[in-house]
DNA sequence: CGTGGTCCTGCAAAGGTTTGCAGTGAAGTA
DNA sequence: TACTTCACTGCAAACCTTTGCAGGACCACG
C-alpha cells in the first residue's frame, strides 16, 4: 500500500466566491424577490426581466442555496437511504431502482451505510433528518420501538422489517424459505440446516419460522446454525460446523453466506451439490457467476426500492413538514395513511442443489425445475395510499 | 414480481411536531441564545442552567436543525461521495474506508450513484453543493474542464482522474498494466488484447498507454478492443471478438469485465487459462470466488478512500466557506494547496493466467509468482498539505 | 374621466440557528 | 466604599431564501 506524492502546488484561484440571490438582484437591477420568482415561479415575472435576470445569474454562476430554500419551504427534494451494508450486492439494485424512481419525481437520493451497526443507524437518521424529506430504512438492525420513535422526527419507510404503524415494504421470505425447504425435501433431503443471519433481522426471524414449519410438514429435521454475519466469511466460517452436523442440505440466510459456505466446504473437501446441497436467498448477480451456480430464492429488490420511494413520496406530499402557519401547528389532526406491502419471492433452481440421501433413485432428475411451486397471479400494483387491502 | 398489500391503516399519531430551539428556551425559561450555547459551546453556560436546558431538550426531543445551523456557520459536517456505479464491487471498500475516516473526524458521508452518466454527475454536484462541505468525485466521467468549473462551487477531491489544480487521488494503473503485460509476456504470450473501459475514464487512457509501451518493450502485439461497458455483460459481450482476434491473453479494464469475459469464453467452449489467459484490475473480493480464481492488479481502494477524505478535510478546514465577514469577502487571496497522490498497485497472480504459445517448455511454472516485479519501498504517508513533493 | 382589472414588482416577515456585543450581578481588590 | 474582573445571559443581526400582501403602471371599458 505504498504511495507516492506526485505533485503539490498552491494556487489562489477558484476559492469559491459564494454568489447569492442578492448579487444577482444587484447585477440585474431588481429586487431579490424578483430573482427568487424567476427561479421558483417564472410565470409571475415579466419575460423581459426574466431573461435579464437569468443572464446575470448565468454570468455570476448563481445557484440557489438549497439549504436556505429548505429552511423556509420545509422541503429539500432529497431522500435518505440507510443501508445495513453497501458491500452486500443485494442492495445496489435496490439503490438504483430507488434512485431512478426518485429522479423521475425530481428527488435526489443520498445513501448512507451503517456497517450493520444499530448505533450508526440511529445517528444517521438524526443527521439526515432535516436535510431530507424522508428516509428509507433498509434492513434495519435497531429495535422496532426506536424506529417508531425516530419516525416522529422524519417520515420513514421501512424495508425488510415489519413495524406496525409505519409504511413497510416486505419481501415474502417466509414463502421463499418454504419453497426452498420443499424443494430440498423433494430432492430427498431429511437433515437440513438453516444458516441464520443477524439476530435483529426481521428476515431472519421470518425465515426461521417458515423453514421450521415447512421442515416439520415435510418430515425433515431442521438444525439452526447461527446467528452469523451475513457475509462470505460468515458463511465459510460455519463450513466445519455444517460438516460435523451431518446434514445433507443447507438453506443460508443470503447468497453471500451460501457462497462463502460453498467455498468453505470446498476447502474441507466437501463437494456441492454431490455431498451437500446449498440454497441461498436474494439471487444477487454473483450467484450466476460462481461455480456451481447457486440455487436461490430471488427477491424483488428493484421493485422494493421503487415501491418504497413511492410510498415515501406519497405520504410526504400529503403533509409537508414545517407548514407555514406555525404556532401550535398542524401537529394533531394530520392523518397519515400507512400501508404495508408484501413482495413475492421466487425459487430459482440452479446447480448447487442435487438429490439427497432419500432421493428416489428412479427419477432423480424429476425434481421441480423452473419457478417455485407457489406462484400466485400478480394482483397488479396497488397504490400504497388507497388504504384498501388487496387480497391475493 | 407480484405483490400483495397486507394491511393499510390510517393513524394520526406521530406527525412530527417540529420542536425548535425556541420551544426549549420557553420550556427552560432562558433565551434561545443560551440554549444554542448549551449545545455548541457548553463551557459558556452555567452548569445549573445547562442541566436544566438539557433536560428540557431531552424531554421535548429537541434536535438542532442542521440545515439552519449550516446556513449560518457555513459548515454542514457532511461529505458527498459521487460514484460512477455503486453496483461495481470496486467501490464499496472505498466507500467504507471514506466513511470510517469521516466518522473519526465527526463527519457524515452521503453517497450518490450516477450510473456512469456525466449529466447525472454534474447535477449531483449542484444538488450536494450547499448541503456538504466538500465532494469526493470518484472515477468521474465528465470532462476535466467541467470538473474545474464545478470545483468553484464546492471543494472537490477527485479520485481516479488527474485534474491539474485540483487535489487528486490516483492509483498507479500504469504500473499495474505494465506488470500485467510483463507477467503475460513472461508466460510466453505474444498476442495480447486489451479490453478497454469507458472512453472518458482516465484509468482507461492510462492503461492503454502503459500496456502499449510494455507490450512493445516485450516484443508482443497489443490489440485494443473497446471501449466497453465496465461490467460483466460488457466483458462477456466481447468474448466472441476475443476468440476471433486469435490472441492468447487478455488484460481487461477491470475485474468485472474479466469475469464476464471468462463466462463468455466458457460459453464458447474456450478454456481459461489453458487456451486464453485473463488478467483483471481491482482485485474485488469476487475475484477470489470465481473459478478459475482471477489473476488481477490489486488497487488500494481503502487507502484511496481514506486519503481522499483526509485531503478534503484538510483543504476544507483551512478555508471555511461562508466566512462571516462577507461583503467582497475572502474570495481572493485564499491560497489552496492542492496535492496529487499516487497510490501503488500490485499484481496478484492466481489461476486465470497460464503458459502461452511461446512458453519455454522446460520450466513453465517458473513464471514470476508473488507480488509484481515493481515494488518500490513505501515512502510513508506524506500529509497532503505539506506542499512538498515526495520523490520515489 | 372614473372604475375595475391585470401584470408586474417591491416590501418585509419568516424559517432555525449562531455569535459579537452589551448588560447584569457577584466576587475580588485596593 | 469604589473599582475592576469575571461568569453568565440577553439582545439583535446575520445567513439565504420564499411568499403573502400591497402598491404602481397600464389598459379597457363604460
Amino acid at each position: 500500500m505504498g504511495h507516492t506524492c506526485v505533485t503539490a502546488t498552491t494556487s489562489d484561484e477558484g476559492a469559491a466566491v459564494p454568489v447569492t440571490i442578492r448579487d444577482v438582484a444587484r447585477a440585474s437591477g431588481v429586487h431579490i424577490s424578483t430573482v427568487s420568482r424567476t427561479f421558483s415561479a417564472p410565470h409571475l415575472v415579466n419575460p423581459e426581466t426574466r431573461v435579464r435576470v437569468l443572464a446575470c445569474a448565468e454570468d455570476l454562476g448563481y445557484r440557489p442555496n438549497r439549504a436556505a430554500r429548505a429552511l423556509i419551504t420545509g422541503r429539500t427534494h432529497n431522500i435518505g437511504l440507510i443501508i445495513a451494508d453497501i458491500a452486500n450486492p443485494f442492495f445496489p439494485p435496490l439503490i438504483k431502482a430507488a434512485e431512478s424512481q426518485a429522479r423521475h419525481r425530481d428527488y435526489h437520493v443520498f445513501v448512507a451505510d451503517t456497517n450493520e451497526d444499530p448505533t450508526a443507524e440511529e445517528e444517521l437518521v438524526h443527521a439526515l433528518a432535516k436535510q431530507v424529506d424522508g428516509v428509507l430504512l433498509c434492513s434495519p438492525r435497531m429495535s422496532n420501538s426506536l424506529i417508531e420513535q425516530l419516525s416522529r422526527e422524519v417520515p420513514l419507510v421501512v424495508v425488510n422489517r415489519q413495524v406496525t404503524g409505519l409504511p413497510c415494504v416486505l419481501m415474502d421470505v417466509g414463502q421463499g424459505a418454504r419453497s426452498a425447504i420443499e424443494h430440498l425435501v423433494g430432492l430427498g433431503h431429511r437433515g437440513i440446516a438453516l444458516l441464520g443471519g443477524p439476530r435483529s433481522s426481521w428476515t431472519n426471524r421470518e425465515m426461521r419460522r417458515a423453514a421450521g414449519a415447512a421442515a416439520r410438514a415435510g418430515g425433515a429435521e431442521l438444525t439452526i446454525l447461527g446467528p452469523n454475519a451475513p457475509t462470505e466469511v460468515g458463511g465459510s466460517a460455519v463450513a466445519e460446523q455444517v460438516r460435523r452436523s451431518g446434514v445433507s442440505a443447507v438453506l443460508a440466510y443470503n447468497d453471500l453466506m451460501a457462497i462463502g459456505l460453498i467455498e468453505g466446504l470446498d476447502a474441507l473437501g466437501v463437494r456441492v451439490p454431490q455431498e451437500v446441497s446449498v440454497v441461498g436467498v436474494d439471487d444477487i448477480t454473483l450467484s450466476r457467476l460462481t461455480r456451481p451456480k447457486l440455487t436461490t430464492v430471488a427477491t424483488p429488490t428493484g421493485a422494493a426500492g421503487r415501491t418504497a420511494v413511492d410510498m415515501l413520496l406519497q405520504q410526504d406530499i400529503e403533509s409537508p413538514r414545517g407548514a407555514r402557519g406555525s404556532g401550535a401547528g398542524t401537529a394533531l389532526g394530520v392523518r397519515r395513511t400507512t400501508a404495508q406491502v408484501m413482495l413475492q419471492t421466487d425459487l430459482v433452481i440452479r446447480d448447487s442443489t442435487g438429490p439427497g440421501p432419500y432421493a428416489r433413485p428412479a427419477r432423480p432428475l424429476a425434481a421441480p425445475r423452473g419457478p417455485g411451486p407457489h406462484c400466485p397471479a400478480d394482483p397488479g400494483i396497488p397504490t400504497a395510499a388507497t388504504g384498501d387491502a388487496v387480497a391475493s
